[in-house]
DNA sequence: TGCCAGGCCGGGT
DNA sequence: ACCCGGCATGGC
């Protein structure tokens, strides 16, 4: 079985095994940005309450996180870890959409994929995964992400080498599926279930993998 | 109790 | 071009 047979048959898998996932859980693309830079090595959970700390407070627009001080955000975004950075990352992507898009996402999102995606790198606090997550779940462009269990969970199933670039795992996604921001979504989100739930640091061969055809031992 | 969570940056080799 | 320490809270 060719490697990108085995990428669109794990989705197939994962898929029925799991069934949607739901992402991004947000009601909003600001709310879904924000979510993303806290969620920068941090548990969801954490970042729920940060997020819910943000909207008692009406600070989930984009005006008032302009308004607002770092020192006050960081108090705010405290539960979900590194909090001074964070706030700081926050301030920088709200700067950079006051400077550029008129403080408008839809704005924004109206501009050339490759382009935006090489703007929010420029960014200070916003990698690849931040970036191409922003991409994705808060502007609905196909781009898949790539993030700790993605190079954990493919290479475990033997589909990738662990040394992988970012951007040879992204390849061997958009290579092997159709360009869906849909389908990118979901799978994505899959990956990640798989990875919290069987593929843990704490069991480094996958034992009792919970798919029924499991691309590991093909 | 200790380890880890949906990274990224800056400085050192 | 890599490698590493720093950043920090909360859950299991």
């Amino acid at each position: 079985m060719s490697r990108s047979e085995r990428i669109r048959r794990f989705y197939d898998e994962l898929y029925k095994k799991y069934g949607p996932q739901g992402w991004w859980p947000g009601d909003s693309p600001l709310e879904c940005i924000v979510g993303a830079i806290l969620t920068q090595s941090t548990s969801w959970k954490n970042v729920e309450k940060a997020i819910s700390n943000l909207k008692g407070s009406g600070l989930l627009t984009a005006e008032m996180l302009g308004l607002v001080t770092a020192e006050e955000l960081a108090a705010l975004v405290r539960p979900s870890g590194y909090y001074n950075q964070k706030a700081l990352k926050i301030k920088n992507f709200i700067s950079f959409l006051g400077a550029d898009y008129g403080g408008s996402l839809e704005r924004m999102f109206t501009e050339d994929k490759s382009v935006l995606r090489e703007k929010l790198l420029s960014i200070k606090g916003i990698g690849p995964e931040t970036a191409d997550s922003i991409l994705l779940y808060a502007g609905g462009m196909p781009v898949f992400v790539v993030d700790a269990y993605t190079w954990r969970v493919l290479s475990r199933h033997g589909i990738v080498p662990a040394e992988t670039t970012y951007a040879e795992m992204q390849e061997v996604f958009t290579d092997s599926l159709d360009e869906d921001a849909g389908l990118f979504n979901e799978y994505h989100a899959l990956i990640v279930r798989l990875g919290k739930e069987h593929c843990k640091k704490s069991n480094p061969v996958c034992e009792g993998c919970p798919l029924e055809f499991d691309p590991h031992f093909v």
